[in-house]
DNA sequence: GCAAAAGTGTTTATGTTACACCCATGT
DNA sequence: ACATGGGTGTAACATAAACACTTTTGC
């Protein structure tokens, strides 16, 4: 069927998660909303995607607009479609997402927001956290179906740290680290405590990193720092 | 920002990649098109969704309407915006994937196609196989980027096949089966053989099957038929 | 009886997990 | 001196891979 004004066309967004670590918690970037819908809530960085402009593009378009972000590679996480998932009407969002070095992206109040702000997982009403311990502070609520969106995002971070034979690295330590940097990124994300020894020697075998003839000096005992290794091709 | 008309809107299609044995080769579910743009040429089925109408829910009505093939569920692989991947303007199109025992759906010629049949893979013209051996037929080209959504969705259907970590079943086998049939299956998506005894060894360890009482008789020595077990859940 | 597919165990290598103590530094 | 994080090896276990012959049926 060719296309003319009788097809429906719904809106295309794109959005983005963008994971860092916050004191040892994973966190991911949000929006403050400056308009309707949602005015006021915390929203995934995004918008509209323009006449004859790639996804991708889209994404860190907005994600620079919105955060001041940029430089950065995306990996797609898929299209929400849901009819319903937007009150101004039948919107397809494609979502992205990846992991940053928050200290290497410094955050700037972009056009549409009233606020940008590294949120630690842990303080988002997420589905999967319905109940909630006192003591702490009131969930807070993301705007659309952005919640599912952040979900699904850190489930497939998860899948990439697991999943050796991963193309993209994401940039989860700076250019030079120490293991044991890394190896809080792996836990905080994995949402579990990894044993060092064994973390140590499985990077090791792998081959991934290498030490570097430099310490980082710290308030106590200075430790070896790494860096990726250049990878060579997988299977030539 | 709150969308108005000045908001370009992409169209936004949906493709459905149906993955079938074909005399032991790994096939996939065409549509010949009757309307330019490439006329005449082998498609995915797919189409434009409607107005206020979910993507997968798209995907199955253009499936249905094009081939016939109905009551199946579809896995999502993921977004296409790349401008001028549609000569007709920009559009967006998701993709779904699965795989289907083709016996038990039936093919029927629809509405905007002049012809359906599987495709066995290696018939395709991928971006993969550059090079063809003479005495073979001529590569089939496919429209679109068709020919990139078929790859990805080969390589995503081969790692859940590999992943022993998913709760999406695809119907790779009739309701009874025999582990050779199984094998054939598994042999012909990853694209090399298998050890017979490794491959029926792990499946009974992992306790996914299990024989009913019936054989499958045949023009040699009877085989044990084998069903899914009934999964319990995975880790409460 | 022979062709064709079904069926069946063991050994080796590799990867994963669990686990406890000493070291170097700043205060 | 002590508190804090840095650094190291081994044994048990689980998983994956390689490998060849006998059995049952139709013809």
């Amino acid at each position: 069927v060719a296309p003319n004004h009788e097809h429906a066309r719904p809106f295309v967004t794109v959005d983005a998660v963008l994971f860092a670590m916050r004191a040892d918690d994973l966190a991911v970037l949000l929006v403050k909303r400056r308009e309707a819908p949602y005015r006021g809530a915390w929203a995934l960085p995004g918008g509209y995607v323009r006449e004859n402009e790639g996804l991708e593009h889209a994404a860190l378009r907005e994600l620079e607009q919105e955060t001041g972000v940029r430089s950065i590679a995306l990996e797609q996480l898929g299209a929400y479609g849901e009819p319903g998932r937007d009150p101004r009407g039948h919107t397809v969002s494609v979502a992205f997402f990846t992991f940053v070095v928050a200290e290497q992206h410094p955050v700037r109040v972009g056009a549409d927001a009233v606020d940008v702000a590294w949120h630690p997982l842990r303080t988002l009403a997420l589905s999967r956290s319905t109940t909630w311990r006192s003591g702490s502070r009131e969930p807070v609520r993301v705007a659309f179906d952005h919640a599912r969106i952040i979900e699904h995002a850190r489930i497939r971070l998860q899948e990439r740290l697991v999943n050796p034979n991963t193309t993209t690295t994401f940039e989860i330590v700076p250019p030079r680290f120490t293991l044991t940097e890394l190896q809080r990124v792996y836990e905080a994300v994995l949402g579990r405590a990894l044993d060092k020894r064994n973390f140590r020697a499985k990077l090791l075998a792998r081959g991934v990193v290498e030490p570097v003839s430099a310490l980082r000096t710290g308030t106590h005992r200075p430790a070896q720092l790494y860096r990726w290794k250049p990878q060579r091709s997988r299977k030539p």
